[in-house]
RNA sequence: GGCGUGGUACCCAAGUGGCUUAAGGGAGCAGUCUGCAAAACUGCCAUUCAUCAGUUCGAAUCUGAUCCACGCCUCCA
């Protein structure tokens, strides 16, 4: 079965044929690590596993690189303004180098609470600076940059097919009110390759380069590590949408222009997840990460869900009513595996498995209709199908859904303290049930009521819950 | 000003010419179960896809117009 994928270069839907039979050469623009990722940065890098999922599925040996940059860049792409980074860094009182750090383990560990597969390499620019300034040099031997009072600039004009991934209109943006560029640019879209470190203030992050001391430019890295770690051509380059006109459009640009090559075949970029009313801003400080969704009760793999009720090239518009509304959705599912789980001793594949197993390959490989495929395990698990063959299909979806139902277990109950005089009622209350006293069992239940409890009786006991 | 999306039930969201008189989830309602409650389960829940016109044997899906909402071009995934 064919593998069908959204190539931006063509605004239209494409079999994947790899370049190197059987294999998928992956590179992803990871984050920058000056602060937190949000909820919205997450939702690409999901968008990324569930694509790296599905290639590995189809029997291709996925190689997936993601770049950590943790080089300051200016916080425009038009090279002015403040470094990110050393903004981080005085923020918090910190080296740029322990920002960095600080924020890369905790992106990672929000991968890994997302169930998110790991790339086969991370790789910071900040170890490739050399590779970086080979490429420029490269740039510069073939004619493609000048030099100004701050920096190697690229010049976009001399580039035939600038701009051809975002059909950037270059007269428009020439006319355009709100781009504004230093006179020393030759053209609007011109952007740095390499910046000097100002004359006035030492950087944390510098380094010689035949240039002068200074910092590569904020695209040049993932050229540099792209083609260092997949080759000048590969297959597949993903990212947010927001980097196609401007990050991914440079890329090729300096990519093609330095190699020669096509730098790559397939381009996918994740849609941006909307806020209902708050804009999903790292500028503005307040913004909503994973950790702050588990302080909230959340379960990553609620946000998961959410995710995954969605495609990937649609805005989604986060609510809180919506993750509930994942929320009870993932609890009730999961409750169901548990039950299919328990009940049985093994799998068992029919010709049943294999009609819907076809079907569920078919949504996931028709540009990772991941939403359909969530809605077809809704429907194995309420059907006619015996538990050994739903069990079948479930690890089986569950490789791409990437839920963890192979591990899940039953949730242990929470073991917040409850106060012994809790304690004393309830055992009151089943006293009560013991001798019929129904009446004195129902006011035990409204007295815990008032007091915030709740008492669920169970089988063999009960549980109590806070409210 | 440029580029680009989208308007599907109470909410989120698939579907993009006949397989669909529109997946799935949530909420709600009714019922089963339970002394009650909770959980779980069963059933119900858009003849209709922003509006208007057109193309077609056939449209939510194509074309045009209109209205509305949104994103990017500033840092963003």
């Amino acid at each position: 079965m064919s593998v069908y994928l959204f190539n931006t270069l063509t605004r239209s839907k494409e079999e994947f044929i790899p370049i190197e039979n059987g294999k998928a050469k992956i590179y992803c623009c990871g984050p920058t690590v000056y602060n937190y990722q949000h909820i919205g940065n997450l939702r690409t890098f999901l968008f990324e596993d569930i694509l790296k999922r599905v290639l590995m599925y189809n029997g291709f040996e996925v190689t997936h690189v993601m770049n950590i940059t943790d080089v300051g860049h200016l916080v425009s792409d038009e090279d002015e303004g403040d470094d990110k980074m050393e903004l981080g860094a005085s923020r918090e009182g910190k080296t740029v180098w322990e920002i960095a750090e600080y924020y890369t383990d905790v992106f990672k560990k929000d991968l890994q609470r997302l169930n998110i597969l790991f790339p086969d390499v991370f790789c910071k620019a900040t170890d490739y600076i050399n590779e970086q300034i080979s490429m420029i040099k490269c740039l510069e031997e073939k004619g493609f940059t000048y030099k100004t009072s701050d920096g190697i600039y690229y010049d976009t004009s001399k580039f035939p097919d600038y701009g051809k991934l975002a059909k950037l209109d270059l007269e428009g943006l020439r006319a355009g009110e709100r781009v504004e560029f230093s006179d020393e640019k030759k053209n609007p879209s011109d952007f740095s390759v390499w910046k000097f470190s100002p004359k006035d203030k030492k950087r944390q992050m510098e380094w010689d380069s035949p240039w002068g001391v200074g910092f590569p430019g904020w695209h040049i890295e993932c050229s540099a590590m792209s083609t260092k770690f997949l080759g000048n051509h590969f297959d597949i380059h993903c990212g947010g949408i927001d980097h196609i006109p401007v990050h991914h459009t440079n890329e090729i640009a300096q990519t093609e222009a330095c190699t020669g090559e096509k730098f790559v075949n397939y381009w996918l970029h994740g849609e941006f997840l909307n806020m209902g009313d708050v804009k999903m801003s790292k500028s503005s400080g307040d913004f909503l990460t994973l950790q702050k969704l588990i302080e909230m009760k959340y379960d990553p793999m609620h946000y998961r869900y959410f995710l995954l009720s969605a495609h990937y090239s649609t805005k989604l518009k986060f609510t809180f009513e919506a993750l509930d509304a994942a929320k009870s959705g993932y609890d009730r599912l999961l409750t169901n595996v548990l039950k299919i789980k328990n009940s049985v001793s093994e799998i068992k594949t029919t010709e049943n498995t294999f009609k819907e197993h076809e079907k569920f390959k078919a949504f996931i490989n028709d540009d990772l209709n991941i939403p359909r495929g969530l809605a077809q395990l809704q429907q194995v698990i309420s059907s006619e199908l015996s538990n050994e063959e739903k069990l079948f299909l479930i690890y089986e979806f569950d490789k791409i859904l990437g839920f963890g139902f192979k591990d899940a277990e039953e949730k242990p109950k929470d073991d917040i303290d409850i106060p012994s005089e809790i304690i004393t009622l309830v055992e009151n209350r089943i006293e009560a049930k013991k001798n019929k006293d129904y009446k004195r069992a129902d006011e035990i239940r409204n007295e815990l009521k008032e007091k915030g409890f709740e008492v669920i009786d169970k089988k063999d006991g009960y549980e109590i819950k806070r409210l």
